[in-house]
RNA sequence: GGCGCCUUGGCGGAGUGGUUACGCAGCGGUCUGCAAAACCGCGUACACCGGUUCGAACCCGGUAGGUGCCUCCA
């Protein structure tokens, strides 16, 4: 398998620490809103990943988290906690609008098909051990106290910039937002804030340091090591999280534990919305719901998000959503074929092995999935030219089962009722005696099924609608 | 201002030194009682200008346009 790699800003192939093992950390949503379609694109993605990795043999741990608590609305330290800004709009209390927001985003998850990763962690499950992180790096002399919080210094820690490659002095010219004046260096970060003294907030805990908050960072490091270990395979995240949040975790985990923090980093790009980036001010982050609303299947997004390569920039629009919804259907067409093999023309079974090995090959090669979807349009057409043998049914079935594991989109359809078979027999039946007005009968009967008919030289073939 | 990225046929979208990916939409055809579907065929694309090369969409340089981050954001 090799990845695009962020960290060495090249292709590399991937190596476990641990010889057939991969740990995996995907930074999960923060739960103050329903997720949108640039969240899907990126969890999809992610999910395509760990599928592909387990296809090629190795045990993974996927460890995914749910920022429930102080992920602020500004990244310079100021504004506010983004739980608790959701609870003042909905007026209710920043735990019930991170559960809220929590069980619509695995629901969500299900829908699409997405796994379910070996664990979800909650950053407030996670209080104590971010305590004891920020303890460590307290003792590695990394972090310093003001008014509202504990620091980290991203002065003492070496290369502290180069993840992103930035140039922080340069960025700092440029900048206009105001900065909190009390910090050390405009890129240090808030590892504990304390509670504010004119109100009490509905998430809070004692520290040794004061009543408070934890940062937003702290909890993937603390949380990706608890499960993964202080030195872990692949962290992954979408892409804008490379110049703060994981320059800072990789900052604040290895000043403490002194190892390499994370191996490979593999970052999902963004995707325009109708030619827009996905922004608040424009609210065009169309939810999953909404799409629904508009009859299109979950699994057409999911067939739309594979469309594209997770590290180009991406478009969505429901045009192109409507192709991918098309383009399933007929998939599904073929996918019908299994429960009706025909004559004889060709057989395709010994050509699914190569198909399956071409499909493994162009994942492994960064995770080409627009590649994949054109390997399989190819045997379909295969499938269609030829229809199914007999022999051909029980591999093509197989086949069905193992895109479905690797691209989590499922064809393996029901076949139809023998009710509905006796009705298309007795149409064929019609047909011959050129009983044309019973023939048509038959077939509007089989429509209020959803059942379509196509009548082929080897016999009539249905489909459903 | 700093650091990046991109420009492929109507749309989406891989590829990346030499056999015109692929999908959606469109058009033509085959099949067919009709319809539908399916299949086949077609459009011969790689921003522009130079350079390297036997050969470039693919490498190098430049030009134009677009775009991302440095604010929040997956």
């Amino acid at each position: 398998m090799k990845l695009y790699n962020t960290l060495t800003r090249q292709t590399d192939t991937i190596t476990p620490i641990n010889s057939g093992k991969l740990g995996i950390y995907t930074c999960g949503p923060t739960v103050y809103d329903y997720a949108h379609i640039g969240h899907w694109f990126t969890y999809i993605r992610m999910d395509t990943l760990v599928r592909a990795l387990r296809a090629e043999g190795y045990e993974t741990t996927w460890v995914m988290n749910i920022t429930d608590v102080g992920h602020l609305v500004s990244d310079a330290d100021d504004g506010e906690d983004k739980l608790e800004k959701g609870a003042k709009r909905e007026g209710k209390t920043a735990w019930e609008v991170a559960e809220f927001y929590t069980k619509d985003f695995l629901e969500c998850m299900e829908q699409l098909h997405i796994l379910e990763p070996t664990k979800i962690v909650k950053a407030t499950d996670h209080i104590a051990e971010q305590i004891k992180l920020i303890e460590r790096l307290e003792t590695n002399g990394y972090t310093y106290v003001i008014d509202d919080g504990v620091y980290y210094d991203t002065s003492k820690f070496e290369g502290y910039a180069s993840f992103a490659a930035l140039d922080l002095d340069e960025q700092q010219a440029g900048v206009r937002v105001k900065i909190n004046n009390q910090k050390k260096h405009q890129s240090d970060f808030a590892l504990w804030k304390f509670s504010p003294q004119d109100h009490k907030r509905d998430m809070e805990w004692s520290s040794p340091w004061g009543t408070g908050f934890p940062g937003w960072h702290i909890e993937c490091s603390a949380m990706s090591m608890e499960y993964l270990g202080e030195s872990f395979d692949i962290h992954t995240g979408g892409i804008d999280h490379i110049p703060v949040h994981h320059t800072n975790e990789i900052a604040q985990s290895e000043a403490a534990t002194g190892k390499r923090f994370a191996n490979y980093w593999l970052h999902s790009n963004h995707v325009t919305v109708e030619g827009e980036k996905i922004s608040k001010s424009l609210s065009n982050g169309v939810r999953l719901q909404t799409l629904v609303e508009q009859g299109f299947t979950a699994q057409a997004v999911r067939l739309h998000v594979l469309e594209s390569h997770y590290r180009s920039q991406s478009k969505f629009s429901i045009d192109s959503l409507q192709g991918s919804a098309n383009r399933l259907k007929h998939w599904q067409q073929v996918a019908q074929l299994a429960w009706q093999p025909q004559i004889q023309i060709q057989a395709i079974s010994r050509d699914i092995h190569v198909i399956a090995e071409e499909i493994k090959s162009a994942l492994s090669n960064d995770l080409n999935t627009p590649q994949v979807l054109s390997i399989i349009d190819e045997l379909f057409s295969h499938v269609e030219t030829g229809l199914l043998t007999a022999d051909d049914v029980k591999p093509f079935k197989e086949f069905l089962d193992y895109l479905q594991s690797i691209l989590g989109i499922e064809l393996s359809e029901e076949d139809i009722s023998s009710a509905d078979k006796e009705l298309i027999q007795s149409r064929k039946i019609a047909r011959d005696n050129k009983d044309w007005s019973k023939s048509d009968e038959l077939r509007d009967q089989l429509l209020t099924s959803n059942i379509g008919v196509r009548d082929t030289s080897s016999g009539p073939i249905w489909f459903r609608l």
